[in-house]
RNA sequence: GCGCCUGUAGUGAAGGGGUUAUCACAAGAGGUUUCCAACCUCUUGUCCCGGGUUCAAAUCCCGGCGGGCGCACCA
């Protein structure tokens, strides 16, 4: 059985059971667009909320959830609509693409900042040849926009906006709100699912590269002379992983170390990164992923994002090889700094504490408003403020002093005292540091399936059992009734009735086919329980129950069974 | 976006100008009374879309859309 079709019988699972499906397929399909069917959906659902109870039940972190429309100067500062809107030219000779400001580098003082037909013109007046191939035969550039634009409001009215890119900006848009709620108390954390949109050139790979995306991401804000995380790292004989270090960096290569190791050696450079390496790893051999399958790389200088100073990905290996699942960058102040300056806002800081308050005494010249003001008339005003103003204490009175249009007057000691200015300084303002987990969650349900589906052809060749984690099964129980008469549906009826009360319990009946049949439609889409009502549950109300992985099968009363689905632990029945 | 390959029931495949498009599995109804994809009978359902060539197109040609791979791109 060829490795390479293993993908194939994956993805026709998929669609055959109804987990994912190519969206709006009876018009053709949309490439980068899936939908999640009546299974996938249960499973999508389940690893959404496996990953916010993670990183919730830490204790400072909250969930918060903002709209996907987002106006143009949010994405202004963010450095989005800069970075998105790039305009490619195309060598028509030997077909690379590259970045038409990228060509012009040099001949002018902000390529960037340059529209379509401006880039057009620099590249042919200049003679730009391609750095591939050496030919000066340029297609026109096209702008790439990588954002879904729209518009809030009708008509030529409306407000430019795009479709979000990511979630991050909406939490920073709450940083105020959760600053108040942690009662001004740094770190704190923030985080938010939901969908994602980038234009991608060409989407590829299925589930991988879409359109439309599910993400979530964790904002939490720190403090940088005061980074969390070194001691919540696991000890030094905690989890062995992958880490394959910036190739530019201090330590490159490829080691198999600790978290707490890889800290302590410089190879994470940053604790509260380290820490959140760790518990990233922690929610993905949580829900099913293989620890064996996941690894994480250092971003180099030359790759890194536009915002982040220190980026890692934690890589996922599968079908598709390893493919990037979750990034960690440390975004450092820039986003809440840039929104800082563009919006206005001086709302975006913390304050740190002294641990001792810091004396400080100073010189100050405090204006007399009674003499200024009969002198001055009009322009007093100006006169005081002018001398609030002043950086240091004249080293004479009377003094020149300046005023704003240029003018100057003469300052006498009858205008001014001078008071000195005793006080403590409490603590001071600074812009808190953000890292960011940000996780793709499509590829990591992708992953999740893909290290769940095995086959292992018992007696027929393709036998298929998706060993998923319970917490992330589409169903967490198949009632099957052995035989669909003889009081055996009713009874099967009843149960399934008592067990869809249970509050988050997915259950479904089958009833068509031989038992072996129906065994293997359950494994086929993960499902770790199967109870079988059969002879003996007419008159001693128990049932049977089967374990999805090993096939083991147990009686125990109808009752028990009820409690044991109630309180999650089945397994603890065998 | 470029190049090569490609698109037939829910899934996987056969058919490559000419009656009513074939098969397996799946699905539905009934039978069988069964604990690991059993069997029997019956049933439903398919040529990606649009043009063109032709007496006749699922089949050949062109375009679009979708898929795979390579190049490029990838917060």
């Amino acid at each position: 059985m060829p490795e390479s079709r293993r993908l194939d019988r994956l993805t026709s699972m998929m669609r055959r059971r109804g987990i994912v499906f190519p969206s709006f397929e009876i018009y053709g399909g949309v490439a980068g667009l899936v939908d999640y069917g009546p299974v996938g959906a249960t499973i999508k659902r389940k690893v959404i909320e496996s990953w916010i109870d993670h990183w919730t039940s830490w204790g400072d972190i909250v969930e918060v959830d903002s709209p996907t429309i987002t106006p143009k100067s949010v994405l202004v500062a963010s450095g989005h609509v800069g970075e998105f809107n790039d305009y490619m030219s195309e060598c028509l000779s030997c077909n690379s693409a590259f970045r038409s400001d990228h060509l012009i580098e040099g001949l002018h003082e902000n390529p960037d900042s340059l529209g379509g037909e401006e880039l057009d013109s620099l590249i042919s007046s200049n003679d730009i040849s391609c750095p591939k191939c050496g030919e000066s035969d340029w297609s026109d550039s096209r702008p790439m926009n990588l954002m879904f634009p729209t518009t809030i409001g009708a008509m030529s009215s409306g407000r430019e906006a795009y479709m979000r890119p990511e979630t991050a900006q909406g939490m920073f848009m709450l940083y105020p709100s959760l600053y108040r709620h942690f009662k001004q108390k740094l770190p704190f954390g923030a985080v938010q699912t939901g969908r994602g949109y980038r234009n991608e050139i060409s989407p590829r790979q299925g589930m991988i590269r879409l359109r439309e995306f599910n993400m979530a991401e964790l904002e939490y804000f720190i403090d940088p002379e005061d980074p969390p995380g070194r001691n919540e790292l696991g000890e030094n004989e905690g989890t062995m992983v992958e880490m394959i270090s910036d190739p530019e960096g201090e330590y490159p290569g490829d080691h198999r170390i600790s978290f707490r190791d890889a800290l302590d050696r410089g190879i994470v450079r940053h604790p509260t990164v380290a820490s959140f390496l760790e518990r990233t790893y922690d929610f993905l051999v949580k829900i099913g992923i293989d620890g064996d399958k996941i690894r994480f790389r250092q971003h180099a200088g030359s790759e890194m994002a536009h915002y982040a100073s220190d980026c890692w990905d934690c890589e996922i290996l599968g079908e598709y090889g390893w493919i990037e699942c979750v990034g960690i960058a440390n975004r450092t102040c820039h986003d809440l700094e840039s929104h800082e300056a563009h919006s206005g806002t001086n709302l975006l800081r913390a304050w740190r504490q002294f641990e001792t308050p810091r004396k400080v005494s100073r010189e100050v010249l405090s204006p007399n408003g009674s003499v200024i003001g009969p002198i001055f008339r009009q322009r007093a005003g100006e006169v005081v403020s002018a001398i609030s103003e002043l950086s240091g204490i004249p080293s004479s009175i009377p003094f020149l002093l300046s005023l704003e249009d240029g003018s100057e007057v003469e300052i006498t000691s009858e205008m001014v005292t001078l008071k000195k200015e005793e006080g403590n300084v409490h603590g001071e303002w600074f812009t808190p540091h953000v890292i960011e987990p940000a996780f793709g969650i499509d590829r990591i349900i992708w992953h999740v399936l893909d290290h769940a589906f095995t086959e292992d052809g018992k007696e027929s060749e393709d036998y298929v059992t998706l060993r998923l984690n319970e917490k992330v099964c589409p169903y967490d129980v198949s009632i099957l009734p052995l035989f669909d008469k003889d009081g055996m549906d009713v009874l099967a009826e009843s149960l399934l009735s008592d067990v869809l009360a249970i509050r988050g319990i997915q259950v479904n009946l089958d009833s068509t086919g031989s038992i072996g049949k129906r065994y293997a439609r359950a494994d086929e889409i993960g499902v770790p329980w199967a109870v079988t009502v059969d002879h003996s549950s007419l008159t001693d109300g128990t049932v049977t129950v089967r374990n999805r992985d090993n096939q083991q099968q147990i009686r125990v009363p109808t009752e028990k069974l009820i409690s044991h689905i109630e309180n999650r632990d089945v397994s603890s029945l065998f």
